[in-house]
DNA sequence: CGTTGAATTGAGAGATTTCAATCCATGTGG
DNA sequence: CCACATGGATTGAAATCTCTCAATTCAACG
């Protein structure tokens, strides 16, 4: 096994793509407080006025919708680097939550675009933050739309891989810290069939577990394979033709 | 029956929101030529550079995503009036293409924020435009993760409701333009499902079919109700409590 | 009027859910 | 330190929903 990548060890493959730290967007996010996230607690809710953007510094947040009847969906993770609540203009879409510990800045959006209009590379950057999270969001619709309950669960944590380690090997270890419920309401299934279809994984030989918040992924291609995914997106560099 | 609305017929109710004609965002669409396309043809294709934001004058497009092995994905629909590639930073994340024939306007996106950096009112025409279609991608994946196939159809009927009438009334006639392969494709069924669905939409005189394209939502609140919906969503004036 | 592609309907198969029982890990109190 | 209680996770069996495959109907068009 090459790298260990529990979710706060390392900093999200996305967020690297862009200029961090000496980015001005990250360097706003900066100068602002680090709020710890209780296990549960709420970050902002669904319909309360959009009036922040969060960035999480550490942790992972659950995004949800509640239907009127009490159904749940779960619409999104964020992880590690990850920027919310930018791309909305009147009130917060979804309720974002503290799977686990978890810590974020926020950061007023009057403010953010005030500063961004005299800033080409924050616009930029704040353009690139939203483009992140609606990439995230289709990625979501094609996987309910199209993909058969193991292929999203095996996406499920191809996903979390690529959130949470470089991919420089084929063998990785990630940290599941959201629960079964937590899993099924994001993929449109029943805790059951995330059971069912995780046991096969482990028969399979394509992931195994060492304890319950922590899985060791043998093969990504492999796993990539029975997503039904594209490989390119997940070929290491000692492996890409 | 109180209103007709074929979807060319009147601005959409989403775009009636924000200042129409005198707004800058849609003074700046004005400015350019008018591009019509026939039905079938693409506005911009996935992975293409997002180099333009287009507005829909009139007409419908699906936008769509192909999973490598073939299968589709229609991520949801544009209707007159929504503003579609905002959003995008890199490349587009799905392919636009007419369903009918089509009329849009291109607009840089460089020239776009440029001239949003000294406009605060375009600035925020902006955001609301990509806040729409984050808006319409949430409701997508709310309705993929947690609806049954009976409640999915209602809902894409609801929805052409929302964006091509003004519901002033309880009774509407919309036009359906895309076909049955469209809607099972946005609404990750199959077509037969589709059809037997509709059927029972009829059968239970929640919808009459006058054409194939061309449909009677008997009372839009019924409808909603079965689509498991917030009624508070297309309560009437009239009604409203 | 025949051809074509889309839409519809039926019957059987398959995938996922539901309901129920059991297992396991964890924390708590005695 | 152990027994027990608790909530999440797992497994099984039956029910249900949706899909698949096949046949038929319908509408548009040359």
């Amino acid at each position: 096994m090459a790298y260990l990548a529990w979710p706060d060890a390392c900093p999200s493959v996305t967020y690297l793509k862009q200029p961090r730290g000496n980015g001005t967007l990250s360097g706003f996010f900066q100068t602002k407080p680090l709020e710890n996230i209780h296990a549960g607690q709420a970050v902002f809710w669904e319909g309360d006025e959009a009036s922040n953007a969060v960035q999480v510094v550490h942790g992972v947040l659950r995004l949800y919708r509640i239907l009127h009847d009490g159904r749940r969906a779960i619409v999104g993770f964020a992880f590690q680097g990850d920027v919310r609540g930018v791309a909305f203009h009147g009130s917060y879409l979804y309720t974002a939550e503290a799977v686990t510990e978890a810590a974020v800045r926020r950061l007023s959006c009057r403010h953010l675009h005030n500063s961004a209009a005299e800033d080409l590379i924050l616009r930029q950057e704040i353009f690139g933050a939203i483009s992140n999270e609606m990439s995230q969001a289709q990625e979501q619709i094609v996987m309910l739309g199209c993909k058969s309950a193991e292929e999203r669960v095996a996406s499920l944590f191809l996903m979390i891989a690529r959130k949470t380690t470089n991919l420089l090997a084929d063998t990785v270890e990630i940290g599941v810290p959201m629960t079964r419920l937590d899993m099924a309401d994001c993929l449109g299934l029943t805790i059951e069939t995330v059971c069912r279809v995780v046991a096969k994984l482990k028969r399979m030989n394509l992931v195994s577990f060492t304890g319950r918040n922590h899985a060791i992924i043998h093969s990504v291609r492999a796993l990539a394979h029975f997503a039904g995914d594209d490989l390119g997106l997940y070929a290491t560099p000692s492996l890409a033709s």
